[in-house]
DNA sequence: AATGAATGAGATTTCATTCAT
DNA sequence: AATGAATGAAATCTCATTCAT
């Protein structure tokens, strides 16, 4: 609907140091997102971008140093969005709810900051594991600090058959793993999804509270 | 003990055309594993593997065909590893469980292939999506008929608040997101991973089953 | 104390132009004497002289004028130098210290200035062999006057062991070269400097005056 | 007369290593005495090499080490050379004097190689000084070693007028500027400007040693 | 008078790939 | 069967220079 820079913006000339800053980032995302850091040339950025190359480098200095920027900027979007979709004023599993559903939002708005974050900045040797990580650690995190609060809240001690960041991990794994088949299939509404996720972990957790247990055998 | 081609495999001269291919593939593995598929270097693998780049190419052709060379051949393995892991004529939880144990033991003494295999193939563009993606869908259809087998067992229908093919994205994500984790942390037996995804998903599923249902509000 | 440039001029506006040209001036013989003619870049050149790059192609051209008018201004400044330090009337060995005296004091108050006409000049593949050349004919010049002068007075010819603007040449080459020596061993005064080469040459030279010479064997 | 490279030569395919690399240092010498080092393009000497780019970094190295190589090799040459010219049984001045002719000789058979050595790696910011101002200080070492052992043999102390190591510089500058010079007026003989030199310098030298000094007025 | 914004052109360097032996 | 030698093509990045305000 907005003007996203999917179409070179019409070469458009002596803009604010600003404007043209979003532009390029915009255009960065776009092309980290369809190529993976390495495969995407500054040449290409420049042109979806509609500015000459030294532009970009006169702005946003080096291939790295464009990539962890576009990779700051989308993490902080896709934290404050979380952020903002969650009520702390809730019980956990209303903040977990409405956390998911403002994460599938966000995914579904902004396809190519998930695949930046999610794919293209796995790849890159560590190099940018730093950005990303401390992404997913607040993310997992965040959820954690959840599950503990409700479970402590419940009387669940430290057992052996649960580990609070570990089910985080594997809770955020989920959700993203589910967000990578959500963009092969769109007809699901954000909702729909995070309910999905939360009849799967919610009610195992809340079995777990409640002192069921699954063994082998 | 066993030739995993660290070092140079000391430039042997004359070997039988298979034991030259498998010298390539496990250098190109580790080598692609460290630098992903796109600074991954020919030059790299042939000095790894201790073979010239003509004979690269001319067992196993261009780079592409190389990188998807090691997808298919890891694939296979983890498969191979995870279908004799899981017994079939146990019942589906027993299956689950042992796939489980089967796939992170897999992760534990391959960790390079698990990398090339979870984070380098993504980064190509879809180039590799074929080969991943079957991988990944095969997984994901093992497990989905897992749960829909032991739910119909148990009279559950199509409800609103289920899929199969999702509930089994969500829980092979989840698997994945707990093996990364668990390269940062491997004190932790590959039993004890296993149990607390059961216990995560088993329970909620089987809660699901019963016809428990968690909603917003 | 005095203005040499070290601080960009803290972007004052509406200068004169004399001013600001004088300001351009200074801060590129800085930075040229720093990296030499190619290595340094217009940018660093703006930024040290605080004015905006279009400054400076309004005022003194592009980069090859500019490099031109430095040497060509330390060149007159060097030589203006020397011109008042040398007495006219005294007598040629006189002229001759004096002169040495004033040129090394010259180099030691105006460092960058020499190596810009001394070093930097010499790399430009004979763009700016007329600027730099000139001023070393001229110094070379005025040597051998000296010397022939002082040469005629005693009755020296043309021998076959000698050669007027050789002679000079050789002077010039070796009191350059020892002040770069001095840039390195700035201990010795300038005095001293000029009275070492006093001692080689002058002396040497009035041997061949007075008709002694050094024959191989 | 004979091939060094002046022509690109014929593109001839598939020598020898040692072969290939003696040809782009040649042609490398070439191009760098020609435009110095910063004007110098990697370009030009691969076509006057006669061998693609690659080729160059494949044997050479980057830029900095081509140049860094070609420095190392002339300034060897050089030193070969005077070493084998100096007749080490004869007495100072007789070594002094077949010193300057194997320098002059070698100026007038090697001028890219002189150029190079003593023009363009001047001016790359003392990245090079190492490799230069080596061959430099062992020359001044030398002569100054020379000039003192003929000193102390007629017993010359150390005196105000006279310093070891700079009379050494001026020398060496000397003999430099004169080489310069020469460039431009080859119908000399390498003897009579070694002769020229000698009866310069040498007279000025034992007159000190005699206890002959100039002073002002 | 003065400059922030902008770029065309060209530099170095790397890499996948193929001959010729 | 095996490789050292070789390159075309393309990537990143910089710089001198100018426009539009």
């Amino acid at each position: 609907m907005t003007d996203d820079g999917q179409r070179p913006p019409a070469r458009t000339r002596r803009l604010p140091r600003a404007v043209r800053e979003r532009q390029i980032l915009d255009a960065a995302v776009q092309v980290f997102s369809r190529h993976g850091y390495h495969a995407a040339s500054m040449d290409e950025v420049s042109d979806v971008a509609g500015v000459s190359k030294p532009m970009i480098y006169a702005y946003l200095g080096a291939k790295e140093d464009l990539f962890a920027k576009c990779i700051g900027r989308e993490a902080a979007r896709l934290l404050e969005a979380v952020r903002t979709g969650v009520h702390a004023e809730l019980p956990p599993d209303m903040q977990l709810w409405h956390g998911l559903r403002a994460f599938y939002r966000f995914v579904a708005e902004h396809r190519e900051a998930w695949t930046v974050l999610h794919r293209q900045a796995l790849t890159v040797g560590g190099q940018f594991a730093g950005e990303v990580n401390a992404l997913r650690k607040r993310a997992i995190d965040l959820v954690a600090a959840l599950v503990v609060s409700a479970g402590t809240r419940q009387g669940l001690g430290e057992a052996a058959e649960f580990s609070g960041p570990a089910l985080a991990v594997a809770l955020v794994g989920a959700a993203e793993s589910l967000a990578d088949w959500w963009l092969d299939h769109p007809d699901v509404s954000d909702g729909v999804l995070a309910s999905w996720l939360m009849n799967l972990v919610w009610l195992g957790f809340n079995d777990l509270v409640e002192g069921k247990v699954w063994r082998p055998q």
